[in-house]
DNA sequence: CCGCCGATTCAAAGCGCTTTAAATTTTTCT
DNA sequence: AGAAAAATTTAAAGCGCTTTGAATCGGCGG
């Protein structure tokens, strides 16, 4: 059932037809009711393909996810922060393309949306340093939103938590604890948050007169086992091994916990550890058993309000960069105490 | 710049033009190079929507991922099988849609991209016991792939893994290293994988003479914490605890190796532990650190497999169903031991 | 030199919808 | 009642591409 159809089978025009279905206030009440109710019962649905062309707008919203690493990983958080903005969309009546590809062939995966208009904006995610992307899309004339942030952040909409407080103020409740030697298990910093994660931790030592050690600041990739590998190297140190953990992510935390348990160690007594938390749904720190001191942040509300500020900026372009700046909370679990005498 | 412009520069209709950039034989060779050359210099790109409305093919596939338990989960094996089926779909010029939505609107998301036509067809993953999407989605007439198979497997196609034999065959493993208390830790239950799984732990018990012991089954989503719980209250129960745990995920093992650590044993001496493993990339069991014994199948190489068969059914419409079986390896690491005497 | 054929190229229709400009009907006002 | 204004409906154009059916062109056999 098209439309024309549906048009004759009413004996109206296309053009009423399509009116009262798209609500627009030129239709006759009553005949808006009857072809509402004929569209009904014919189960009758707009082609989308047609529609798009005949709009110009794909009413779709792409998302380039760059593979990483050699292994070709994927960020976990990736799918925390899609449900978030696929609810969004769904209401809203956007599609999401979603494009997973190598880092290499991301700007050709931008270019392509652009260049065949399948898409209406895209959304960028985990910024590095200076991140290409950005200017890439800014030339391309697509409308995007950055979740995070990096560069000339004037300039371009985006929404980001406050990874430099969160890091700072979570250094300084280790500190008050009377820890001195404490661990940064960071992400990769090639990425802009960890850096600013980073120089939060650092800025909280050296408030306090501790100057940073290097031998206690890894970054990599947030995975379990680096967080064990890196915990355990530094643990075997034994009299100078950190007395506190910082690490960023809830699965790096495992790993160190690991590390702790393996030395013969009690977490929250003879080692604390502080992670941030995404709040990924798979990985929920308060409901499975006791729960890490954390900051925390839900990725999958992000993922929400991206969505929503995107599409305003897609549907009013006149409105200028958007920019919203999140606070995490800080949570106190069992994974903290104060520092072991000597 | 679209066909007719880049069409009358060349001072040629718009019929050649279209023709030479989509490789028909009734163009000549030097024109063909002519449009190829000048649709290059002009960085020509067809426009989707207007392709996509004269072909009446979407040139897209659509996931439905549906959010489970009351926690709304995002399925982390979702991301490694999108990824995997991504590269395929990239290399086959497809678009991916995806809709994260939750249990209660799949029905609608599949209804809605088969009657507005924006999708050639779709991909269902983790079928349950009598999934209903199945039936829906042949009544839709929408061409599709299970991964994973339920029901009447005959009628349709699936790529899926040896699930029964695979733990049947990790549970003789454990069996020949003197284990009868084995437990299971299982995925949800609702779930057709984990009953094939059950199934085979439970042949192999059998075949044994051992009476599988309710005390020793789980079944839920398979997180850290679960498995976590899961085990240690089944450790609590000294002497009758289990020396072996059969695991149905890596992140599930994570948490009863903590539990097991937790209770102070030796994971691989006093206890040990086989996981089926994905390999997922965030979670790689080889690289961090030492491996546990585990069942692999990887995900993320069935999402390419199953990308290529869909689009292959979608192509050749008339090719009858497709199906494909695939062998998890079993690969021996630390995590197993010959059974504590007692 | 003419008609026929295969090789190329082209004009125009069509995909199913939205939207502009015009036509028609209804209401309002004097 | 009649004209102007407002409300409603319609025909037709257009979105940018693919594809059908027809036209054009050069070469070949008779």
């Amino acid at each position: 059932m098209n439309l024309k159809e549906l048009a004759a089978s009413l004996g109206l025009s296309q053009t009423t037809v399509s009116r009262a279905l798209n609500g627009y206030p030129e239709v006759r009440e009553e005949t808006r009711l009857r072809v509402e109710a004929a569209a009904k019962a014919a189960g009758y649905q707009p082609n989308a393909r047609a529609r798009r062309l005949a709009t110009g707008r794909a009413m779709t919203i792409g998302h380039v996810i760059p593979l990483s690493g050699e292994s070709d990983m994927v960020n976990p958080i990736f799918s925390d922060f899609l449900a978030g903005a696929g609810e969004v969309y769904a209401r809203e009546g956007y599609d999401l393309l979603l494009s997973i590809v190598a880092e290499s062939e991301v700007e050709r995966a931008f270019r392509q949306m652009a260049a065949n208009g399948s898409v209406d904006g895209v959304m960028i995610q985990g910024p590095k340093r200076e991140d290409p992307r950005i200017p890439l899309v800014q030339t391309l004339g697509l409308p995007f939103l950055v979740h995070g942030r990096t560069g000339d952040y004037d300039s371009y909409s985006w929404l980001d938590i406050a990874n430099f407080r969160a890091f700072k103020r979570a250094s300084e409740f280790l500190l008050d604890l009377g820890h001195t030697r404490i661990a940064l298990i960071n992400g990769l910093e090639t990425m802009d948050f960890a850096i600013r994660r980073r120089k939060g931790y650092e800025t909280a030592l050296q408030d306090r007169g501790i100057a940073p050690d290097p031998a206690f600041m890894r970054s990599d990739t947030m995975t379990e086992g680096y967080g064990y590998l890196a915990a355990a190297d530094m643990l075997a140190r034994s009299a100078l091994r950190p007395t506190a953990f910082l690490v960023s992510s809830v699965m790096s935390a495992m790993g160190v916990r690991r590390a702790i348990g393996d030395a013969g160690l009690r977490l929250g007594k003879d080692v604390s550890l502080i992670t941030h938390d995404d709040v990924l749904s798979y990985l929920n720190n308060d409901r499975d058993g006791p729960a890490f001191t954390a900051t925390k942040s839900s990725v999958r509300a992000a993922g929400r309000r991206c969505a929503e500020i995107l599409i305003k900026i897609i549907v009013s372009p006149e409105t200028g960069p958007v920019q919203e700046l999140w606070e995490p909370e800080l949570t106190v679990g069992y994974s903290t105490g104060p520092a072991p005498p000597g």
